[in-house]
DNA sequence: AATATAATTTAGTCTAACCTAAAAATTTTT
DNA sequence: AAAAATTTTTAGGTTAGACTAAATTATATT
């Protein structure tokens, strides 16, 4: 077994790889909430440890054992929201905040059992993909929000769980994962963006619109 | 929050001191299988932030502050044996080891929300009291099972949990917490005792014997 | 190309929690 | 009560992971 900051910093680089493309020792410090000089003391261990490729000054990626690590980790954390959320009530805007302690100490039996007791599910409940137990991953093209114009026709796919506070805000709007809408109107200039669902019509500032990840209907 | 080393050990403490009276730092040591010079290091600190009074060459016991806080890890390592056996059918020669880890990661409010949902239970799955949110716990009085005589009718209350291999053994013969029982021989010297329960005779080894723990029921 | 700015790494500390070996205190045995 | 045995403490080290400050490297601007 690896450290928790080990599984923190492979999880964080898999992540921002994914949203950044490259991954720099500064945007994974600021990722991490650790100074640069901390994230440079890992990296050289990570690498020590055959779980990065890293070069100085130019960036990290994971190796393959890396990268497995690092999806076993995001497996047990998005399972693990979805069960708080299912079995056990916690409010969405909650679970990420529980899921981020419980999951370094899910033994592989009781994954199983979560897994099997939820139906083996594909997505947690801000819609992002579980992945698999043998490190594949169902990596959807997700277009934000803000992409789409007047007119057209859509269901959420995911929405960003970085801000709890965004959730709740979504909550009260009925916005979840799986919610179909229509585009209204996308006002100029960065504007906010009207969208129908539901049968109310809401009004999304683009901020916001932009952590809401969809796909087109028709 | 305290480090999960305080928690267990200040939950060590109180588990040494209601079994064996007197905490010495070797029993302690022994306990949490560290050297007797890094349970001085601890005990040290313990008393320094007012958890536990300690006096070299004395022993050790809890300050008020610090028995608190080893009731709520009991709790929820209690709480969540018994979520872990009931919800996630987790068997439990298992469960133990399971909570040992997630003891540590509860939030209060997940553990009211495991508390509501198995019904506010008193018990965890080896008999043993869940401490309640205040502090108070019911202290059963333990007479262990080589206390009685032959024609003694009892029900058994709790099992030691220390053994998982222990724990296997005992549910391959259905001996579980609220099994009632009767004794048909006590062999002396020591010797194994035979009990009728479920309408079929069980004879157990002394040592056994000693790690279950009976009421008598008339 | 020279300089300024920004990003990154190095070097040296710090804390928590463990360790081993040696010294000191206590308890037991004679 | 002295010697022997045991327990406990002290002293000094180790590792993981963080930090700060200073030095270095890379990038951007003139």
């Amino acid at each position: 077994m690896h450290t928790q900051a080990v599984e923190d910093y492979l999880k964080a680089i898999y992540k921002l790889a994914e949203r950044e493309g490259k991954v720099t020792t500064s945007l994974l410090a600021e990722f991490l909430d650790v100074t640069p000089a901390s994230a440079t003391g890992m990296l050289k261990k990570l690498k020590q440890m055959n779980l990065a490729v890293y070069e100085p000054y130019k960036g990290v990626s994971l190796t393959e054992a890396g990268q497995k690590i690092a999806l076993e980790v995001i497996r047990h954390h998005r399972l693990v929201e979805l069960y708080l959320a299912e079995a056990l009530n916690v409010p969405w805007d909650k679970v990420h905040e529980e899921a981020e302690k419980w999951e370094h100490v899910l033994s592989e039996d009781l994954e199983d059992r979560i897994d099997a007791i939820l139906g083996h599910p594909t997505a947690d409940p801000h819609g992002a993909p579980i992945p698999n137990r043998d490190g594949t991953v169902a990596m959807p093209a997700l277009s934000p929000l803000t992409d789409l114009e007047a007119g057209q026709t859509g269901i959420i796919t995911e929405v960003s769980d970085h801000d709890s506070a965004l959730l709740r805000y979504l909550g009260e709007m009925n916005l979840y994962p799986e919610t179909e809408f229509t585009v209204l109107d996308v006002a100029p200039f960065n504007g906010p963006i009207t969208i129908r669902s539901e049968n109310s019509e809401k009004i999304l500032g683009s901020e916001v619109a932009g952590y809401i990840f969809v796909r087109l209907t028709e």
